[in-house]
DNA sequence: CCTGAAAATATATCGCC
DNA sequence: GGCGATATATTTTCAGG
């Protein structure tokens, strides 16, 4: 089951990673391979597991997400702290950490008005920092 | 150009999130409006930049950047740091930060020691703390 | 695993409301 | 903005190597 995928495979992944829409004759023509022959390598890619999903990426900014932070965390009541990330929505990664925090939360909000407010949300749950992005230069980057 | 997008723009931008891929006569049944009324929403998302692109996502375990880790670094060779960083594979995300540190970086690796050959190569910098991800609870989660 | 060709779907382009 | 109809393109299926 340890599939070992090939130079070919590995083109047909990097043609769909930032542009998941291409149609299957294109990239039939890009790795000059038949169309039915793409599409059974792209469809063992998913049931084997390399390729997870496709997904649509929108403009943070015009969804008042334009302010990234990233609150480091102290605290003991783990499970509340999960179940409260997990349904707000201005959280988009969660990470159980190492160290003296042992939570790291990356939180995407309209300002720093609101990220002000979340904290205040938290505070209740121990000790936390926050780091404020003043520049995305890289994010959510897969060189494959 | 600040346009109002509606409840249907909504819904279909929620239709495409995870599955990019999906065919437009599909999200055509789902929206109940015609094919070419919403290849034209998605159009017109596009161009004012809501939908800024249609990404694959790969399973990283797999491809060997199953670690997750935070670095924070406090350097004054930035454009150093910053080119560094955009060549290295292992770095997904690079953040300046407010505060002590200022510098947050992401970095996924093979291994833990891997980790320790990354901080190695931008020791010279300035002193670093790292953060290692014991469990990604949440990742590049976007709430609509 | 791959190919080529035919059948089934999906998309693009109309004219019109 | 949106619809329906049609022309074009793409994807799926399948027999055969």
């Amino acid at each position: 089951m340890q599939s070992p995928i090939d130079d070919i495979d590995r083109k047909i992944m990097k043609l769909l990673q930032h542009q998941a829409r291409m149609p299957i004759s294109q990239i039939s023509q890009m790795v000059a391979m038949s169309q039915p022959a793409v599409k059974e390598r792209i469809m063992k890619l998913e049931e084997k597991g390399f390729i997870t999903g496709y997904r649509t990426e929108f403009n943070l900014q015009r969804l008042e997400r334009g302010t990234t932070s990233f609150i480091l965390m102290k605290t003991e009541q783990c499970q509340a702290l999960v179940d409260f990330c997990e349904q707000a929505p201005e959280v988009t990664d969660l990470h159980r950490i190492s160290g003296e925090f042992n939570y790291l939360i990356k939180v995407k909000t309209a300002s720093v008005e609101e990220l002000a407010d979340f904290q205040d949300s938290i505070a209740g749950m121990g000790p936390s920092k926050s780091l404020i992005s003043l520049k995305n230069l890289l994010e959510n980057r897969v060189v494959l």
